[in-house]
DNA sequence: CGATCGACTGGAACCGCTTCCAGAACGGAT
DNA sequence: ATCCGTTCTGGAAGCGGTTCCAGTCGATCG
């Protein structure tokens, strides 16, 4: 493995200026630089990045801080982030922080540690004070479905989203919309249910349709809670004809139970879910789809952007309601 | 941030005899040791990875390399890998090869720069001579679904898996088989459909029953593929009366190109595929179940183990199949 | 024509760790 | 008391880069 120091010899110049024209911004003279380059190319050379690391006190790394890899969603966008990186040549590391003490945990070992050259968050909240550290050790940050103050975000509406799966029942007829979401027990603050929630119920209030508490059931993420409130819903005296989940992964949890209960969809009842994962059209859900890959791949054109140091903005992505066959007219 | 020499000043001892009490290995006398640790507890000192890795000429992280991300298979694998990975603290990094270019030009990434002190390789085949420099580089590695010569290995036996498949469908009445399967066209040396094709040969040859080459189809992977090789084989004058494909993926190509031909699974037509990915349960395929998550825990505890200096074999994993409702009696 | 200036360059110092070597300290054997 | 062998310890050297400072060298200016 050549060194910095057998490329000098070789081009007879000193370090100082094979480190500068690897570095490409001072001014080094055309000849002397062809002449390095020359030499770099003969013998192969490729800089050490710990010797660089140690250094310049950062790595050229790129982090990706994720709250789980299960979750389609998630997983999703994280292609969509890799593949983006692909062609860069950076080396990508993964993090996964789902509880508060691992996401502490995960950014302490950031700011302090590895210091990687920048960071893409995934669905994650982060504190002020968190953005403040990545701030101030100068790590370039990104956020991807989920809004940082201060940090470029990509992300969608989800109040909007809520509003147009609801609205979507709405002007279907169904008037008995039952509500199924998670709320946030890992304390990470995730706030896209409570988000589609509120766009329900604005949807229903801009009908005139108040809130009926015993419509929205809210509990852990995940498939089998849903299938449980869900029960729970079709129990009522008065049971929902259509039922809105705030992720089609709670969305298939529904579908189960009603199937469950001995009932139909749509014919009994309506499901609309949200994200409109790979499966979604498998099993043919109606979905509120948000570009899950895409948002992936912009957030890390966003961060390279910023790398390269421009002005990055936030990107809003748009809904659209994909129709498929959980719905029925009323 | 505290540095070593912080360290040594403040417990007054040398630089040197904090680095043995930190790497343990070395005897340092109980009373100094104390010292240090308390010292070391008091900074909040941590030490600096790229000093380290410079020093060592090698890094602590874990590499994990894949052909491709959006496989449903090394995904579930890969999230096995992550989520064992998890509690040890160990930076994991990424990184994709889905031509034999990248592949090549990771493993140089991998043997000539970051050294990592582990690499886990999922579904990718290496040459003995890509192994031995792994092995000169003392880069200690794992392989999943894959069996690399002189490398603990995480497999199933895909030539037992297609012969269970076959005989499964031949069990049930079936004689007029088809096979879907696809055929390497990256060059990275993929066996696992071939090997399945080589069980299904087998089941057949048990039973008396030659090779019908107009039944076996292969074309580069993908769902889309599956579905016009699907049409192929259902336009044939006797056309099969069962297909067997090599993946879940290439499966549910069949089952939409069935349904596209006005024919009913599995009253026309029985199938089933392999892996049992997540997709599977609700589209109700038949599968080859082989335990994807499980390969990617083991295979990274197996990693674990080699880098405490344990012994490490093979890890042979079983198939079962997952009966659902796309094969009917004969 | 000497002074001045800017462009270019060499190389020492430094980043924070590991490792090796030599020396200190101590107990036991002679 | 002397010597030797252990055990423990301090600190210099080295890992391979970046960066800053001082120096060289023409060209330009007065």
């Amino acid at each position: 493995m050549a060194t910095i120091l057998d490329v000098a010899r070789e081009a007879g110049v000193g370090v100082g200026t094979v480190s500068r024209v690897i570095n490409g911004r001072e001014r080094v003279a055309p000849a002397t630089r062809a002449r390095v380059l020359e030499v770099i190319d003969r013998l192969a050379y490729a800089p050490n990045q710990s010797a660089r690391s140690l250094s310049m006190g950062r790595t050229d790394a790129i982090c990706v801080l994720v709250p789980f890899l299960t979750s389609a969603s998630v997983n999703a966008r994280l292609q969509g982030v890799v593949e983006a990186f692909r062609s860069s040549g950076r080396e990508v590391t993964l993090r996964v922080a789902d509880t508060p003490e691992q996401r502490d945990q995960a950014i302490a070992a950031i700011v302090g540690g590895s210091k990687p050259a920048g960071l893409i968050v995934i669905s994650l909240p982060l504190s002020e004070i968190t953005i403040a550290e990545l701030r101030a050790a100068e790590v370039s940050t990104v956020a991807i479905d989920v809004a940082l103050p201060g940090v470029p975000s990509v992300t969608v509406d989800d109040v909007a989203g809520g509003k147009l799966a609801t609205k979507y029942l709405l002007d279907r007829g169904h008037r008995a919309i039952g509500f199924i979401g998670d709320d946030d027990e890992q304390g990470l603050g995730f706030r896209s249910s409570t988000n589609r929630r509120l766009g329900y119920l604005q949807a229903m209030a801009d009908l005139g349709l108040g809130a009926r508490p015993e419509y929205i059931k809210t509990g852990p993420f995940g498939r089998e809670v849903a299938h449980r409130l869900t029960r729970e819903l079709l129990s009522l005296e008065n049971r929902p004809t259509a039922i809105f989940a705030a992720s089609d992964t709670q969305a298939f949890g529904v579908l189960e139970s009603v199937a469950a209960q001995g009932l139909a969809v749509p014919e009994d009842v309506s499901v609309v879910g949200f994200d409109d994962v790979e499966l979604a059209p498998y099993v043919g859900l109606t979905s509120v789809r948000q570009p899950l890959f895409e948002s992936g791949k912009l957030g890390a054109a966003a961060l390279l952007d910023l790398l390269d140091g421009a002005e990055v903005d936030d990107v809003p992505l748009s809904l659209t309601i994909v129709e498929r066959s959980t719905v029925s007219d009323r």
